[in-house]
DNA sequence: CCCTGATTCGC
DNA sequence: GCGAATCAGG
């Protein structure tokens, strides 16, 4: 892929809104988040408006890549909880805070019309966990422990929330049930050719 | 551990 | 110019 005009324009609107270089990169598709942040270096584009983040001494010495003996270590696999099952309206991603100035309230119409579901969660899971819910300890998150689902169930913003708290599978954080969507999906990640 | 952006450098 | 590899902070 090769950095069109409209690309770049999306990079720039994206990046100015606050977005995340991988976030950018997905969205794009056909690059990396490597590719845009170098792109937005370029571009001469490099720190955003002074959000409180991290800030760069920028001239800092380094030197050193002549040679890499670095024994790398193999990428793992990352998975996340996946999005819950239809119900909220208010899943949406707002990764960075940006300015306090734009606020504003989603209008009213479609404000998200090409929504390519980023990983699509098999009914068979979904209506097992569904079935789990309703066995659920609904623990809170102080009785949550190594041996404990820590899916969470319901609304944080009310008081229908708790977590799944049945027992986990060795090794992993949730219980089967679980495990199963939020494990199942994510398909492709960046290759690390070398 | 995951994620961020930043930098370097071979292509 | 491009972006993978790498670095460095959170």
């Amino acid at each position: 892929m090769s950095w069109t005009d409209e690309r770049v324009e999306l990079l720039k609107k994206m990046w100015g809104e606050g977005q995340s270089a991988s976030q950018i990169a997905k969205e794009l598709g056909g690059v990396t988040r490597n590719a845009v942040i170098g792109k937005v270096h370029r571009l001469g584009l490099s720190n955003r408006a002074g959000s409180g983040a991290s800030a760069k001494p920028a001239a800092a010495p380094k030197a050193k890549p002549a040679a890499k003996p670095k024994a790398e270590a193999k990428p793992k696999a990352p998975a996340q909880p996946a999005a819950k099952a239809a119900e909220e309206p208010a899943a949406e991603a707002a990764p960075k805070p940006m300015s306090p100035a734009r606020r504003a309230i989603i209008p009213a119409g479609q404000p998200l019309p090409p929504q390519p579901s980023t990983n699509e969660i098999p009914a068979e899971a979904l209506a097992k966990v569904n079935e789990v819910e309703k066995k659920a300890k609904k623990i809170s998150v102080m009785e949550l422990t190594e041996k404990t689902c820590k899916w969470p169930i319901g609304d944080p913003a009310t008081d229908d929330f708790w977590f799944c708290g049945l027992p986990s599978q060795p090794g992993k954080p949730y219980c089967e049930a679980h495990v199963g969507v939020a494990f199942q999906p994510m398909s492709s990640r960046r290759d690390r050719r070398r």
